[in-house]
DNA sequence: TAACTGTAAGATGTCTGACATCTTGCATTT
DNA sequence: AAATGCAAGATGTCAGACATCTTACAGTTA
């Protein structure tokens, strides 16, 4: 993420700042003019860069007293929160703890579109599963991790609820480069397909108890992989 | 009282002029000259509430080109989504979505607290459930509120998922109000006693499966209040 | 002494005008 | 017809100024 602007810069370096301890929340952050000749720019930008860790309610600003840092529990960016978690302790923990946060939306998602899901999107998770079986057997990772997502992406979409897409969008983000890193091994891709392959068909029968219980499944596959083929490798 | 920021007024406008499709996804917005004028303040204001804006994934600017509105699912703002979703449409679906998000982070988050509760947490939800009685039999439904209120927190945190909090946070903004609303009915307040009950006693027994199905048993029963007492209502 | 008041300092809010840099379309030149 | 150059329009950044709000503190008054 090449971001080049001064205002991300200021941004970015404020918020280590913030996540670091410098400023706990409920303390002021520096006033606009310290942080200007900190940084060495113009006061508009370092207005700039607060102004977005305003929208991401990481700091709230009183006029004519400062601006002060909220509890992490207010704040609205789980990127943020990522790196807040994952600051100095094990990132381990915090990998569990998106896995568990996954599972909770997609599990829960697939219980609600058993009974929404139509016939074309149930023939597109079957195509997705075969995608899968022939990136597995010509060794195309790449390939084998899209038709993966687009898997997932359908089920998220016959869900019919908007917000859960909403919520899992930056999950997805987050999660991108550790779910290569997981499909990268030949013994999960097989473990995936083969979940893969009963969550199409529980959803197909339009039951909505076993479609869950089938995500839930790959979704504990998923945590256990993580744990014992991907973590221990660091 | 709504003596607001300007450039508050300004990111409110241009987002309601979004919503209403007056910039669909992937259009442009008016330059910074151009809504400086119409909104008879100076670019740099507009730069702000553009940029309250662009924190949210609402917009993303690409210099020399224009700044471009993103697709609903790309915005990382619940609340935002909730005003776009709730545009023009009954908003009872709206509030049946939220629900039903609701639903799964609590479940889950019940769930995963009954492997990690506290002796603590547990007395202090017998505690609560005693407040709601006692506030159920006075009428003071202010303390009752707070009581559900901080129930539900204790759950939450007892998950030890940081996530789980971020992402509710939000919602339960959004939801305040109408909780006031349902538990104003006698009636419910006494569902919710009993339901609040179980779950407790679920979660002293740390069965995980046991103690989310109490906390499904209690979304269920909301969902069918909302439905039953609160939307005809309107 | 206790309460009130005015002022100054420091913080954020907004405005004006300017220059820099990037993208794009179009006219000019080859 | 292709390559070049330039102007227009967009965002990025800067500088300085004034307005308004909060707070502390000193001075005034009852």
């Amino acid at each position: 993420m090449a971001r080049k602007s001064l205002v991300g810069i200021v941004a970015d370096e404020l918020l280590d700042r913030i996540i670091e301890g410098e400023f706990p929340p409920g303390a002021t952050v520096p006033g606009e003019l310290e942080l200007s000749a900190r940084h060495e720019v113009s006061r508009m930008t370092v207005r700039e860069a607060m102004k977005t860790l305003q929208a991401q309610q990481i700091l709230s600003v009183e006029r004519g007293r400062g601006t002060f840092v909220n509890p992490l529990s207010r704040w609205t960016s789980l990127e943020a929160v990522l790196r807040a978690a994952s600051e100095g302790k094990n990132d381990a923990d915090a990998s569990i703890q998106l896995i568990e946060l996954r599972r909770m939306l997609e599990t829960g998602a697939c219980e609600l579109a058993a009974g929404r899901i139509s016939e074309e999107d149930i023939a597109s998770l079957f195509a997705y599963v075969s995608a899968m079986k022939a990136a597995n057997s010509i060794n195309d990772v790449a390939a084998f991790v899209e038709a993966d997502l687009g898997f997932h992406d359908v089920i998220l979409r016959a869900s019919g609820n908007v917000f859960v897409s909403v919520l899992f969008e930056p999950l997805h983000r987050v999660l991108e480069k550790r779910r290569a890193e997981t499909s990268a091994v030949p013994a999960i891709q097989e473990h995936a397909i083969g979940h893969h392959q009963n969550i199409a068909v529980a959803l197909e029968s339009r039951d909505p108890a076993r479609s869950r219980t089938a995500m839930d499944a790959h979704m504990q596959q998923t945590l256990d992989d993580l744990r014992n083929l991907v973590l221990p490798a660091k």
